[in-house]
DNA sequence: TGTCGCAGAAGTGTCAACACTTTTGTCGAC
DNA sequence: GTCGACAAAAGTGTTGACACTTCTGCGACA
């Protein structure tokens, strides 16, 4: 309880020792928020791999100082989004062939679960809508090359599974390793005959979850990671 | 250039920053190393879950400044090992059932996936010494309750079988989730008949692989893990 | 003309002091 | 005697300055 009436001493004159900033009063951009912003731009190459940031001019552009620059830098790193070296500052990761696989044989069997997850977890009507969107627009819109509104459905269903599957560890993985790899999306889609096969295996993974049956979604959902590493391989000189 | 006359502070009173200590310098500990003392220390419970972790205090025992604590601290918290709340300091994660649960789910997948890749990436016969240590010795440990160094053992084949699998960003992924759970090991190693029944699973698991079938290695070590996650939800009142 | 060395610049790493928030202990009023 | 307000203390958050390392450009020497 002790509700305490907090004494509220401070009124503190309205002197901050920030910069006043008559309007907009700014309030000064957390960790979060920085390391949001900057994964996106790495998500969207807007910072293309191999580049450097600079601590001084991020700290100008957040208007933050440079302590929290850092700490935000260190989290980009845990995430294995920048590499940090010593006196020499924080670059993009560049992402090398073979961790790309590395990450589809751990998306295989997590997305797998995840699907097997939200096939128990969730009535199986729930899927109908997303069954009918692939099997009638999506194939249109592949038919039609629009990648950009497939792709937006496209992580809609993932966002959704994702939730269903109620596993906040997988989810917090899944998105880890995702971000990694959502550089290729594009790539991977544009190779010959790809998308449509996609289509097809998801169609084939939410029919299995419609009927209840977890396992076989939980299967089909791993064949279809498999068969887009297959593809991978066969097209990775066109790829990176 | 800034010439600036530094204050001089520093030399007075013959105290540089770091203690003399002529010879012997005593590097000032890093953030790594300061990681994994902490580490071990939740791991072993010698920080009970729920225990305030001060940074003046870690900052005097390592002998580094307090950014350096916060950052160690700041490493922790990504991993999930201790919660930190703005203005009140760090706090020993106390893991609950429900993420346990999680944790286990997710165990199932990605160390039968382990177990795939290093019978598929190691000749069987690399695994015939750890049959013959399960099949014999272990089972004597258990029958004499002698549970540090089968709690040894059984580390040394979990290490062996990451390695093997040679995929660093599920070695990754297994190291995380482990270190979360490790405090459990003894606790569900005296529930009666469960050391074991795993035992006999290992046992079952290095057969498929030393026979080079790897999905089968990764079924039994995904039913290893299953079940154990079964016992776990009989006994979950005696484990939390 | 090419190369090596060496200052200066630029950028990251570290630190200690200061600002702010929460907690704790004490005193007075009812 | 209990409750509530206030003030001091303890601890975390933030900042700017300083130290150190790496990179870059210039000039001397072979």
């Amino acid at each position: 309880m002790a509700a305490r009436a907090r004494p509220k001493t401070r009124a503190a004159a309205g002197s901050p020792r920030r910069a006043p900033s008559p309007r907009a009063a700014r309030k000064p951009a957390t960790v979060a928020h920085i390391v949001g912003v900057l994964r996106a731009r790495i998500a969207r190459q807007d910072i293309p791999p191999g580049a450097k940031l600079r601590e001084a001019d991020l700290a100008g552009e957040f208007g933050v100082a440079r302590a929290r620059i850092r700490d935000s830098l260190a989290a980009l790193e845990q995430r294995g989004l920048v590499e940090r070296i010593p006196n020499r500052g924080a670059v993009v990761t560049r992402l090398d062939l073979s961790q790309v696989f590395h990450i589809y044989e751990l998306r295989e069997v997590l997305e797998g679960l995840c699907a097997r997850l939200a096939t128990e977890r969730t009535p199986p009507e729930r899927w109908r809508r997303e069954l009918e969107l692939f099997q009638g627009p999506m194939k249109d819109l592949i038919a039609r090359n629009e990648l950009d509104p497939y792709i937006e459905r496209y992580e809609a269903l993932r966002r959704a599974l994702i939730e269903a599957a109620g596993n906040p560890v997988l989810a917090e993985m899944l998105d880890t390793i995702y971000e990694k790899t959502q550089v290729l999306i594009r790539r991977i889609l544009i190779l010959p005959g790809r998308a449509e096969i996609g289509r097809q295996q998801h169609v084939a993974m939410l029919e299995a979850m419609i009927r209840g049956k977890a396992d076989l979604a939980e299967q089909r959902r791993r064949e279809g990671l498999k068969s887009a590493r297959a593809h991978l391989e066969k097209f990775q000189k066109y790829i990176l």
